[in-house]
DNA sequence: GTCTATATAATGATAGAC
DNA sequence: GTCTATCATTATATAGAC
């Protein structure tokens, strides 16, 4: 069991910045925040990383790094990919809206397997075909992202305690529901977008 | 047709604060960058709103009234009422993060609506029967909120120009697709999620 | 209502001792 | 590697003139 004080002082800075930049933003965090949180002197996070802006792309390779192989190990799925740690799980979110490009650069990568693995999946069978299958890869990204982004109005709603493993499971069994049963029973509303697109766009 | 510089400086300095914040964040935006975008003086926009955080404040009630108007037109389905001006929505999706007490408001209201709204096309048979109705509505809102919080990031996968309309147009339509013909063709991965919490959680 | 000028605090970053 | 002390900049907020 490694306890906290066992990491170097370049590693619990990075820790403290990457929770604190998560919860409440970049902008919204400051160094001197992350020093205390991390027990060290403010100017010793700059020793390490020569300014906040490298603190903040020290967190984003650390992030892509831990995502990467997070999909290394879940041979597909995004949902089993994403089980990461909760704080770099809520960094991601931020990043994912402040438009970084680590951030970016894994959006794209996990579209890109996404649609790899649905493509695979419609052969043999497992996955229903597309119209659209990079808008639907799109998509299906978008919504196993959302409970990550939105994870803190889910979690309020779906049982109090945040930490709780079963609002995480409540929803995605809620949503795998949806995804396999459906949730429209005609396809009165489908047919009307199919009108303005063209079957095939 | 009214123009800018019609609106009252008080509705300009709100209008340059809501875009400015959705944009970059609240804590990122400073009451001077705001009042240069509203082009009037640093002292003006204190000497309506008090502080910067009252600004925001003000912001959160606008963005809160515009969307529960857009909910009253929109009779029930929450993607209709989603349609507000680009600059609402980008404020909405970082209170959402935030988690201000408006965004949490508007998130309730939401979550209550549709879960009714689902409940009434159950009795119709518009909408399939739920084992979690709660858990369904939230993760159905949380869904349809995902493409409005991750907007820069599925539009660029899908069209290049965000503000092109046809990029909504194909994600709507391959959530449909998903939502009324099924995403998955077996239930082995949901007969799985069943087990670990009974039929009627 | 709107501006300019200013007070005061906090922030990112640097320098140098140990 | 780590700290303390300090600088220059920027931030929010206030006061008072017009």
């Amino acid at each position: 069991m490694r306890s906290v004080s066992d990491l170097t002082a370049r590693a619990r800075i990075r820790d403290a910045a990457l929770a604190l930049f998560g919860a409440d933003g970049v902008a919204a965090t400051s160094v001197r925040a992350v020093s205390a949180s991390a027990g060290v002197s403010a100017g010793l996070v700059l020793h390490h990383f020569g300014s906040k802006e490298g603190l903040r792309q020290a967190c984003d390779e650390y992030v892509l790094d831990a995502m990467r192989e997070g999909a290394r190990l879940a041979d597909g799925d995004l949902a089993d990919a994403l089980d990461a740690a909760a704080p770099v799980r809520r960094y991601l979110a931020r990043a994912l809206l402040d438009g970084t490009t680590a951030a970016t650069t894994l959006f794209d990568e996990i579209v890109a397997r996404t649609e790899a693995w649905l493509a695979d999946g419609e052969r043999d069978g497992r996955i229903r075909p597309s119209s659209d299958p990079r808008a639907r890869a799109t998509t299906y990204v978008a919504w196993m992202l959302a409970p990550l982004v939105l994870g803190d109005q889910v979690g309020r709603l779906l049982g109090g305690d945040p930490a709780d493993s079963v609002v995480a499971v409540r929803a995605a069994r809620a949503g795998l529901e949806m995804l396999t049963r459906g949730l429209f029973t005609d396809d009165r509303w489908l047919s009307a977008y199919s009108g303005a697109l063209g079957e095939n766009r």
